[in-house]
DNA sequence: ACAATAGTGTCTCTCAGACAGTATCGT
DNA sequence: ACGATACTGTCTGAGAGACACTATTGT
């Protein structure tokens, strides 16, 4: 249960300090590839190394409150403008050498990400590829690499059954954009006629707003918003050709 | 980030101390009705509320470790008789009304489970129907209403397209037994065999042991363990008859 | 006319759900 | 024989993937 001590009953040495913490997993698209935002500490441990952005969590703070908080600083994004949600939590002892820290992860889906600035605690800020991250063991200081392919892991998961991949689309968007959404964050190639019939036929994903696109060469595109659905029946499936 | 404050360039007041706790949402099938355990508070406050089982973090253990002891202390399982995953984390500031408490919620489900004991903090321990406990706002301590559906709902969707029905089944079991796990825990019914041939058609979720079970009054259900497999294809559909 | 992209129709295969029918036990 | 439970076969409809075809733009 969650109680500290009461004045008599329980072990005297029950409380044990803790610092707590969230970090970020913010992802965008940016040229047809995956990225994620990482900040160059300024400070031991791991001084000069790449870290996802985070920080402390305040007294009088809650955790959705706190990543959103980070995330403005880090990004200059308010929490409306972005898909915000909690991944998992790490604490192992010594994932930090100097004192007991956990942290809470929190994935931040956005479309556009405005210029970075680096933070109060990080000496610079950019966008890195996600696939040059992960398949590089020890790219990021402390365990942020775990970090990073939970909450890769976890967007990926969710593109097949929520409306998750038009958090990284603009409000209005075409059938193509998503689907290079899709095509990128999974690495694979889809079919675009299958893929058209897919996602305008599930209930509740895309909401036609009447107008398209002006187009080079092409016949021009309608424009869709994201309905209000949370669940898509049916799915849009992952193994597909 | 996860660092603590350097000798410079920080805010001096970046630290502010947290508990941590790990609670415990244990879930086990009895009279085909599901089943979470819960504690009664010796203490305020809620003394005399039931509550998760749950505990501090020591300051040299890591997470799932705080789990696995917890649950050991307070129903006697060890971790290899019980899947155990972690959940989400909940932090909202005045969710103990005492200290700034960060939990971290795991979820455990048991096939059986050996008396109940209480642990040191509690003065009694029992089963709780999940369906009464989640229909009456209040009847948990804290914010363990919402860690307890948080976690059954993660049970019910994983149940989909991972073999975890079988961390309610002994080692070995028969199709019938696998089913009923999955009518309880999805609350519906589901056709015989339609879900026979469904889960023995799914590469690598039961392994014929060539053993059945003497029965009263019916043929012998042949006998079945758990495969390798971890996500199952394709998935048992929760939206069935 | 032609290239290019958007969108539709159609075929086949797989799988879910309904349910008839067969197999193997205890009594 | 009969009831009960285990298991198999068959039908139908929904949806996925492959891909031919039509629609609408710019050049």
């Amino acid at each position: 249960m969650d109680a500290p001590a009461p004045p008599t009953g329980y072990r005297p040495d029950a409380f044990p300090p803790f610092a707590v913490t969230v970090d970020l997993i913010v992802l965008t698209i940016q040229d047809d590839r995956l990225r994620a935002v990482v900040v160059e500490r300024g400070v031991d441990p791991y001084a000069g190394a790449w870290a996802l952005p985070g920080g402390f969590v305040r007294i009088d703070e809650d955790l959705p409150e706190a990543a959103s908080r980070e995330l403005a600083e880090e990004t200059g994004l308010t929490a409306a403008d972005v898909h915000l949600e909690q991944v998992a939590s790490y604490g192992r002892p010594g994932r930090d050498p100097r004192m007991r820290v956990v942290t809470i992860a929190y994935l931040a889906l956005a479309a556009h990400l405005p210029e970075l600035r680096p933070g109060t605690d990080a000496s610079a800020a950019r966008f890195a590829d996600v696939d040059e991250l992960l398949g590089r063991p020890g790219a990021l200081a402390f365990d942020h690499g775990r970090l990073l392919a939970d909450g890769v892991e976890r967007a990926r998961a969710k593109l097949e059954y929520s409306p998750l991949a038009t958090a990284f689309c603009p409000p209005e968007f075409t059938v193509a954009e998503l689907r290079r959404v899709y095509e990128v964050v999974w690495g694979v190639s889809l079919d675009p006629r299958n893929f058209h019939r897919k996602v305008t036929g599930t209930p509740g994903f895309l909401v036609p707003t009447g107008r398209s696109t002006a187009r080079q060469g092409g016949r021009p595109a309608a424009l869709f918003r994201v309905g209000d659905t949370q669940v898509l029946h049916p799915p849009i499936t992952r193994r597909d050709g």
